[in-house]
DNA sequence: AAAGAATTTAAACATATGATTAAAATATCT
DNA sequence: AGATATTTTAATCATATGTTTAAATTCTTT
């Protein structure tokens, strides 16, 4: 009953190695044996290594950007608690999925079909209640791009590049895995304080001394 | 006299298509037409296409890193002088090369002989100019991991980050190739204040007043 | 100018890789 | 239980890829 359908093994096993190794590097074979079938039903089940990566990518996407529309978009939460909520609940997420920010962003980088670019996410963004809750705080009705990049862009540089860096990090900080693991957990509560402050510098160039 | 040896044209062409489709992914055919050389040069000049890779790995990784250890350690600028600097100089550097931190990353992360921890960063880090002028600031001799995180990783992230994630970040903000370069203009400026005011979350933590 | 060294060329080689094929095995339906 | 559909297997295929080889060409030295 527990048993994976030979269809999921061979999806879970190109997942892994696809993230492992990219497309090119990664042969049939090797998913053939990692996910213990014959080669021959790798095209049976999914036509061509092409299809199987193109299903892979699809899904890995939609698991790396679908949740943020989530917690941009509670009308319940203080603009500071949404930022709490992303940290938290991304990095537990790249916790347990360490290549996948790496991959995705190689992919979409490389990828000429614009997987991305027609998930409108920069609607989701301009139109989130995050949004909205900043340019309320501001006395406008709308943020502009700028803002964007502290309201967004910043939080998730922080958050998502010491994964996609990690040896690069590990080395400057001189941490193990295990350190490592444990930075990530304290930058789950820094993260939001960091960018509070980052806000606070719009906000005093502003002169507003609204609380948000 | 202009003229590039054939050797260099290689490792120009090899670059940059190592660049665009890493190593796996990467023939020896497409260095061979992009250099405009005969096939057999690439065995003639480096043995195999994985010496050359080696060898072009460890010249872009001195590149990308090789320039820190200056940015940190100049007695005659200011904590905040030196985190603008590295802002500008990075910034500027990354989009001369928008495709090199990608590829270092992911290199490094797949890289089994441990190419990065062999250059002593973090005693680059822990021993730099820029740490001692933050401890004093702290009344302190030294700084503690958690310090090198804003001091270090955070700039790191602000700056690197969109390059890695150019897609994403095109895709998040609504911009086009050219708002995205003004953005990081922009971001040359701004990087610097907000991770002032990271820093200052720190000293108002430890209830200091001392000014950088 | 001739000899020797270095570079370049085109073809061939040995092996790898994604895909196909046909038969065998298993599952499902009547 | 037999017929049919689906899944699996092992071998084979067609092409790709990194490398080698030997000859030709160019460069350097005497």
């Amino acid at each position: 009953m527990n048993e994976l359908s030979t269809e999921d093994r061979i999806k879970q096993a190109a997942k892994a190695l696809f993230q492992e190794k990219g497309y090119s590097g990664t042969r049939t074979r090797d998913i053939a044996e990692r996910s213990g079938i014959n080669l021959a039903l790798l095209n049976y089940y999914f036509r061509s290594k092409q299809k199987l990566f193109e299903l892979v990518m699809l899904e890995t996407i939609q698991q790396f950007f679908g949740t943020l529309p989530q917690y941009l978009n509670n009308p319940e939460t203080s603009l500071d608690e949404k930022i709490q909520l992303l940290s938290r609940r991304y990095i537990d997420f790249l916790k347990t999925e360490p290549d996948l920010p790496l991959f995705i962003l190689s992919e979409i980088r490389h990828n000429a079909s614009g997987l991305i670019e027609k998930m409108n996410l920069n609607e989701v963004v301009f139109k989130s209640v995050l949004a909205k809750q900043y340019a309320e705080a501001m006395g406008r009705t709308e943020v502009d791009t700028k803002e964007i990049y502290m309201l967004i862009i910043n939080p998730l540089s922080l958050i998502i590049f010491p994964f996609v860096a990690r040896p690069m990090v590990m080395a400057l900080t001189g941490l193990d895995q295990n350190g490592f693991d444990q930075m990530m957990e304290q930058r789950k509560t820094l993260i939001p304080i960091w960018n509070r402050n980052m806000l606070n510098s719009d906000l005093n160039t502003t002169s507003s001394n609204t609380t948000i």
